[in-house]
DNA sequence: TGCCAGGCCGGGT
DNA sequence: ACCCGGCATGGC
C-alpha cells in the first residue's frame, strides 16, 4: 500500500485539478466499439488526428467489429491514415477485431460481461494492445475502474516528486488504485485532468513553470 | 523549422 | 533483463 502522504497528495492533486479545469468530457456519447478503436489509434498520437481517422470510418459506416474485420488491411490503413503509424495500427486493429469476434462473438456486451481482471489479461494477449490501451478500453469503453497511466501521468507525478522518474506502469497504476475509491468516473476524470495539465504545463522540455495549478505541491 | 502527440513491438545486446 | 529504433500524420 502507498504511504499515507502519497494517498493524501493524490487526492489533493485531483481536487486542485478539478477546481482549476472542471470536467474534461473525455469520450462522451461514443459507442464502446468506437472508443476501443480510438484507444488503439491514439497510441503516441494527437487526438485531433485520431478524430479524422474515426470520421473516415464513420462516414463509411464501418464502426462495427464484423464489418471492420472484413475490410482488407490495405483499405483499413488508408482510412485511418490521418492517425499516423497507419500500417501498424491497421494490423493492431485487425488483431483486436479478431479477438472480439473469436472470443466474444463480436459482442462488446459479452466482452464486458467478462470478469474485469480476466478481460484485462486477455486484452494484453492481443498483439498491439499494451497496458495503457487495455486500461483505456476497460475504463473508457467499459466503465471498469482501472486507472490509465500514460506519459503525462508519469511526467506530472515525477516532476512533483510523487513517484520516481523511472517508475513502471504497474507501480504507478497501483498507487492510484490503492489510494482512491475505485470509481470509474473518478478514474476517467482524473486521467483526463492529468493530460490537460500535462499539455499546458508539463511538456517534455519544460522543467517547470510558474502558472501550473500544481505548483503548490512542489517541494 | 523542428518538436511533439492519450504506445507498442521486435530485434539486438 | 534492459535498450532502442521503427512506425507517420498533422498542428503549432
Amino acid at each position: 500500500m502507498p504511504d499515507k502522504a502519497v494517498k493524501k497528495k493524490l487526492a489533493a492533486i485531483y481536487r486542485v485539478l478539478f477546481q482549476a479545469y472542471g470536467p474534461q468530457h473525455w469520450w462522451p456519447g461514443d459507442t464502446p466499439f468506437e472508443v476501443m478503436v480510438g484507444a488503439v489509434l491514439t497510441q503516441n498520437t494527437a487526438w485531433a488526428n485520431v478524430e479524422k481517422a474515426i470520421a473516415n470510418l464513420r462516414r463509411e459506416r464501418l464502426l462495427e467489429p464484423e464489418r471492420l474485420f472484413r475490410v482488407p488491411l490495405r483499405k483499413l490503413a488508408v482510412l485511418i491514415r490521418p492517425s499516423g503509424f497507419f500500417t501498424v495500427k491497421a494490423r493492431r486493429l485487425n488483431h483486436l477485431f479478431k479477438f472480439i469476434i473469436d472470443r466474444y462473438s463480436g459482442s462488446l456486451a459479452l466482452m464486458f460481461a467478462e470478469d474485469p481482471e480476466t478481460l484485462r489479461h486477455n486484452l494484453l494477449e492481443v498483439n498491439g494492445v499494451g497496458p495503457e490501451t487495455a486500461d483505456s478500453i476497460l475504463l473508457y469503453a467499459g466503465q471498469r475502474p482501472f486507472f490509465v497511466v500514460d506519459a503525462y501521468t508519469k511526467r506530472v507525478l515525477s516532476r512533483h516528486r510523487v513517484i520516481a522518474a523511472d517508475a513502471d506502469y504497474h507501480t504507478v497504476q497501483g498507487l492510484f488504485m490503492d489510494s482512491l475509491p475505485r470509481d470509474s468516473r473518478l478514474f476517467n476524470e482524473y486521467h483526463a485532468l492529468i493530460v490537460r495539465v500535462g499539455k499546458e504545463h508539463c511538456k517534455r522540455t519544460a522543467p517547470r513553470c510558474k502558472t501550473c495549478p500544481l505548483n503548490k505541491f512542489l517541494p
